[in-house]
DNA sequence: CACGAGATACGATTAGATTCGTATAACAAC
DNA sequence: GTTGTTATACGAATCTAATCGTATCTCGTG
């Protein structure tokens, strides 16, 4: 589902952030400090400054009914996906989608991917 | 080919430089900056600039026998695709090449892009 | 050799990302 | 109400990216 925002790219931390949130979903300040501690140190406060900045730029929307406000994404993971994906191919690919594509994928994807991407060029196809 | 230099990611200035040395092949800060010109307004010694620290990084290797320097990517086209793919795959899909492979495919994809994925997966499929 | 065209080197500036310390506000519990 | 805990807000420091002005160097040519 898109957005009434304007294609506003994450920065690392923020999509680190913004990871977080689509797995744990809706959270404060707080639970994602307890959720990004487990994989690297950061202090709690800074947690708290990206979030608001995240807001700032809508990458998030928070609620500030209670005490704590809780944050959660904008964005759909796969719509932000989607953006990366585009800005990107924009950027080092002219533009191809399908050369991105293609060179994604190498002699290191299994047979299941394979398998699955097949099924989804299939559907695409009809 | 993979390079000596360890997965040092280009910024964006230097990705969109990268792209013109790329397409026309080891060129003078001259030659670059007449090519960028073509599509945005950039100063000379920004493009100069850019390029010297390129080369402080090994992003590109540089030729000085001559009075204007000719510099070139440090890696190929293909090489650097790759490690930004590997690089957003990290970041934005959990690792799983094969995920963003297939975020990146939509109805927006051609028959003859989609033909041509067909004809990549069965050689790798071998 | 002196000069002008065109090259590199370097320093400064601006903007954004990231980090965190400190101040202050809200609330619970005694 | 005073106190301790836990929030948010805010400002500052640091770092990187990006841009460009100015200084300086190198050459070919008169």
């Amino acid at each position: 589902m898109a957005r009434d925002n304007c294609n506003i790219k994450p920065t690392e931390a923020e999509l680190t952030l913004l990871n977080i949130l689509w797995k744990i979903g809706p959270a404060t300040v707080r639970q994602v400090h307890d959720a990004i501690s487990k994989t690297q140190k950061t202090g709690y406060t800074t947690v708290l400054k990206i979030l608001q900045i995240m807001h700032g730029k809508t990458l998030v929307i928070r609620d500030e009914s209670n005490r704590a406000h809780v944050y959660a994404p904008s964005n759909s993971e796969t719509y932000t996906q989607s953006s990366l994906l585009k800005d990107l191919a924009t950027k080092a690919f002219g533009g191809s989608t399908s050369k991105l594509v293609m060179r994604a994928l190498d002699e290191s994807t299994s047979k299941e991917e394979i398998a699955d991407i097949r099924q989804l060029l299939n559907e695409l196809d009809k």
